[in-house]
DNA sequence: CTGTTAGCGCATTCAT
DNA sequence: ATGAATGCGCTAACAG
């Protein structure tokens, strides 16, 4: 016999097995009579500090533990308006960016006894929204959100709901953001490249409308200001959020023009550029050097590993969740906040010295 | 007259704004009024099917929207002791298994209008416990576990909760379970390598307690036996659920026996194989084969491509999903349903011919 | 088909 | 320090 079994049995007598779906679980009423005391009371010892003699406290906890009793979330955020449960918002979970940053969000999210509320929405704008009125009715004190358009990120600000953006920036709109340093990382591994006597080097992306985009062609060009080199903009390959097509794209790059290295802005498009240099035999670094913005486990498997920005994507996730639950306490300064994750140049085997032409 | 009262009637003014945090949501009485009718007309017309005459359904809808309404879930949970949260415990969202188990889930929880609870449990029984306490709070109807200990399952179960296993079953105890026929993709994966000559195969393995591990060796053995050939019981290496120990314990195999092929039971320990063996410039596959089960997207990006067995990790996690709900719905008999879920050997490049000795 | 009534379980007034 | 009363917003019973 179980101890709920025990519990209910002590109650009311003969209770019917607990037929899954339907259990009537203990309340506070059922733990204040166990205690002996009022359902107020027992509310008080459970939450609030200061409120309960140290005796009753003790007698409720050991109460609520016998009877085996679990607060009911749904009651506790209607009356208080609070709920503990947070929305994520991302695009692609089986990307291991976003991976990435779904876990660093839950350990802080958890190790804070909040809940991590999953959605995502395929970086298509309805999905977007319509999570975002979702997360509306589950009344979240607040989201982070890797933002596909500013539409969401405004219709959650505008209902009282905190938001963090993370990774990128749309706009000036929402609420606070986090992001890896882009210009910097990007800058940074340009500079190693050109510091490998590469001059022409092809720059794989797909958008550079958002901040993460703009930022790593923005680090790109500052790198070749910096040599004096003028940027080809023929070089600058634009292609869409799809290793396929960053693989015909590469393709494309290599027939049409002399590059020496080529630079891919994530993680997705990289994995097109290294299968096209794999099919055409292409000795990595010897004649042409390939480098990736956002380093992922594969990318140092793979032989000769790759040369990479790593983004401290985990770390990236659990600032944004600091940052939410230090907003949602109401221990921030109303102005926006931007924070600013330093990225980290990995040198591995794929960059070399710019073949003699 | 109430607060709320002054709230609405000053809605007909100057609207304050809406400051974070503290935002009055308009309610279904708000909805009520707006349209003319009753708040449990406005509940039926919104939710409930054939209860309510399209003209005041369309009132109804149109009011809602012209007011901003959006549905309070906590008070819909309470009131009808249902929710639409699905708890879904894991162990580790940065390894790709699970993350794209997670994906599977969320896709079809998404699709039946369901929200996915996300929590991590680091494989610690302890923390995995308190998760499922923290699910029972929130009076989610079902759970998605890849369980740790039999503890949870149980727990969950015996309030109500109904429960489905994935990828691995404890015992008889928990629930519903969706597994991957582990049994026989590790039996085809040693077949194909004991066809291409190889019978000193090593084994790398961290566990055989779950079903997942037993599974894997049973099929191992299985292709053995079917071939005549006797499992050397030194050839099969434990291992610790660890890239770097799969390594050393590799590393052990190599120094310490004669073996062709090496079988690593997931994707985790094939990441240490696979590193031992580029260490040691063996050629793959002419000096040794390289196997792994459980498919992961790097396997084919590194030289050359791993054979694998995909697990179907997606679909796996879509069929937990569609199973909880019907549970849920009350569609399935009550009988304990297992689904197995057939692998698909994948052969690539990194398993050839048994070298002569 | 619709309105009225009555809580779901809890946290918060307000009294003591 | 504790207890009694009061809704949070919603939907399931009941009438009509």
């Amino acid at each position: 016999m179980t101890q709920r079994g025990q519990a209910r049995s002590a109650r009311t007598g003969a209770q019917p097995e607990p037929r899954s779906g339907a259990v009537r679980r203990p309340t506070v009423q059922d733990v204040a009579r166990e205690a002996g005391v009022s359902p107020s009371t027992v509310s008080r010892a459970l939450h609030t500090r200061g409120y309960a003699s140290p005796d009753v406290r003790n007698r409720v906890r050991a109460a609520a533990a016998k009877i085996g009793y679990v607060a009911d979330h749904n009651a506790r955020n209607l009356r208080s308006r609070t709920s503990t449960s947070i929305g994520v918002l991302i695009s692609d979970l089986r990307n291991p960016f976003y991976a990435d940053l779904a876990a660093g969000i839950e350990e802080e999210l958890r190790a804070a006894e909040y809940q991590m509320v999953l959605v995502n929405d395929n970086g298509d704008p309805a999905e977007e929204l319509q999570a975002a009125e979702t997360l509306l009715a589950m009344r979240v004190p607040g989201v982070i959100v890797t933002p596909v358009t500013a539409a969401c990120p405004r219709v959650l600000q505008d209902n009282g709901v905190h938001v963090v953006c993370a990774d990128r920036e749309l706009g000036r709109s929402g609420g606070d953001v986090v992001l890896s340093d882009n210009k910097a990382g990007a800058r940074e591994l340009t500079e190693h490249l050109i510091g490998l006597g590469h001059t022409r080097i092809g720059l794989l992306i797909d958008e550079t409308k958002w901040s993460t985009g703009a930022g790593r062609l923005a680090g790109f060009r500052a790198a070749h200001e910096e040599f004096g080199l003028e940027v080809d903009e023929d070089l600058i390959a634009y292609t869409s959020f799809d290793a396929d097509a960053a693989r015909r794209t590469t393709a494309k790059l290599l027939n049409d023009h002399d590059v020496t290295a080529i630079f891919s802005a994530n993680n997705v498009l990289a994995q097109g550029a290294l299968a096209e240099l794999k099919d055409r035999r292409l000795t990595v670094p010897r004649r042409i050097s390939l480098a990736a913005y956002d380093d992922v486990p594969w990318m140092s498997l793979v032989q000769p590993a790759l040369t990479t920005v790593d983004q401290h994507t985990v770390e990236l996730g659990r600032t944004c969740a600091r940052l939410l639950l230090a907003r949602i306490r109401g221990e921030l300064p109303p102005r926006r906040r931007r924070v600013r994750v330093a990225p980290r140049l990995i040198i591995r085997g794929s960059t070399g010295p710019a073949p003699r032409s």
